[in-house]
DNA sequence: CAATAAATATAGCCTTGGCATCATTCATTG
DNA sequence: CAATGAATGATGCCAAGGCTATATTTATTG
C-alpha cells in the first residue's frame, strides 16, 4: 500500500494545530497587558502596577513579573516607582489588539450572543483569531448593518 | 460625587473576564488530549502514548505528565505500559468537546473561512466559547442551510 | 530464546504565570 | 517636616507544560 497518511480529507488533527494554538496562547498574556496598558494611559493619563493589576484580576506581583517580560520584549518600559510605558512596538500591539477584540464582541454580538456573554467569551476567543477570520467577521458585520 | 467605579455601560474591562479566560485556558489542555485520546480510540482501538504525543505535537514525556494529570482529575486511567482510557466523565466530556469543536469549523467555514484556517482557528478558540455562543453558532448554521 | 528495536517510564531542567510575605520608597497630611 | 499609609519592589514558593537524556520494559525477529 502507497499510504500510511491519514487521508487529507478527514480530520485526523494535524500536530501544527496545537503547536499554532500554544503560540498563539504564549502571546495572550502579553497582549492583554499591552492592551491594558494603553487603556489606562487613555483613561488616567497613566499606568501604574496597581490598577494594572485589579484590572487584570491577579496581585501586583504578577502585574510587575508580567510586565518586566514586556520590557523584555521590546513592548513596555518602566522606571522604579514610576509608571509603565509602552513603546512604539506596543502601542502598535495595543491598537491591534484593541481593534481585534471590538470586531470580535461585535460580531458575536451581531449574531445573537448577550452583550456580557460576548465580553467574556472574546476576552479568551480573540487571541486565536487569525486575520482571514477576522476579515470574515468584518465582512459579516457590513453585511448585516 | 456618589460613584467613583466605571459606569456599566463602558467597557472597563472586568477582572472576571481575565480571571474567567485564564479558567477556560486551564482546562483547554486536558480538553485537547481528553478529545485526542477518544479519537484514537475510536479509529485504532487504542490510546498510546507515542501516538499522542505525535499528534499532539509534543514529546512523550510532555504527553505522559499531561495524562497524569487527567488521571489525577478523574478523567483517564491507566497502567503501566498499557494503553491510556478515559473514565465516564472522561469520555463524556470528550463527547462535548468534539460535538463544540465541529460546531465552531462549521460555523467558521459557514461564514467563509478557508477550512485550513477553520481549523487552526477553532483549536484556539473552542475552549473559550460558551454554551450561549454555542447556541448562536447553532443557530446560524440551522438558519444558513 | 537471545538480541535488538521500539515504547514507556523516570529524572531533572527551564519558563511562565499564579501566589504570599516582607522590605522599601513615595506621598500625604497632621 | 515627621509619621503613617499606600505603592512598589524583591524574594521565594508552587503547578503546569514544555524539553533532553537516561533507564527500563515490551515486542519483534534472526
Amino acid at each position: 500500500m502507497p499510504s500510511n497518511e491519514p487521508k487529507t480529507s478527514e480530520d485526523a488533527q494535524l500536530p501544527e494545530r496545537f503547536s499554532h494554538a500554544r503560540a498563539a496562547q504564549a502571546m495572550a498574556v502579553m497582549e492583554d497587558y499591552v492592551e491594558m496598558i494603553s487603556d489606562l494611559m487613555a483613561e488616567l493619563g497613566e499606568a501604574r502596577i496597581a490598577d494594572i493589576a485589579q484590572r487584570m484580576g491577579v496581585t501586583h506581583p504578577t502585574a510587575t513579573k508580567a510586565i518586566a517580560r514586556l520590557k523584555r520584549e521590546g513592548l513596555a518600559s518602566s522606571r522604579p516607582y514610576r509608571g509603565v510605558f509602552l513603546t512604539e512596538r506596543g502601542s502598535e500591539l495595543a491598537e491591534r489588539v484593541r481593534a481585534r477584540h471590538r470586531v470580535v464582541v461585535d460580531f458575536l454580538v451581531a449574531i445573537g450572543v448577550p452583550d456580557e456573554t460576548a465580553e467574556m467569551d472574546a476576552e479568551g476567543m480573540e487571541h486565536h483569531v487569525s486575520d482571514a477570520t477576522l476579515r470574515a467577521f468584518k465582512a459579516y458585520l457590513r453585511k448585516k448593518r
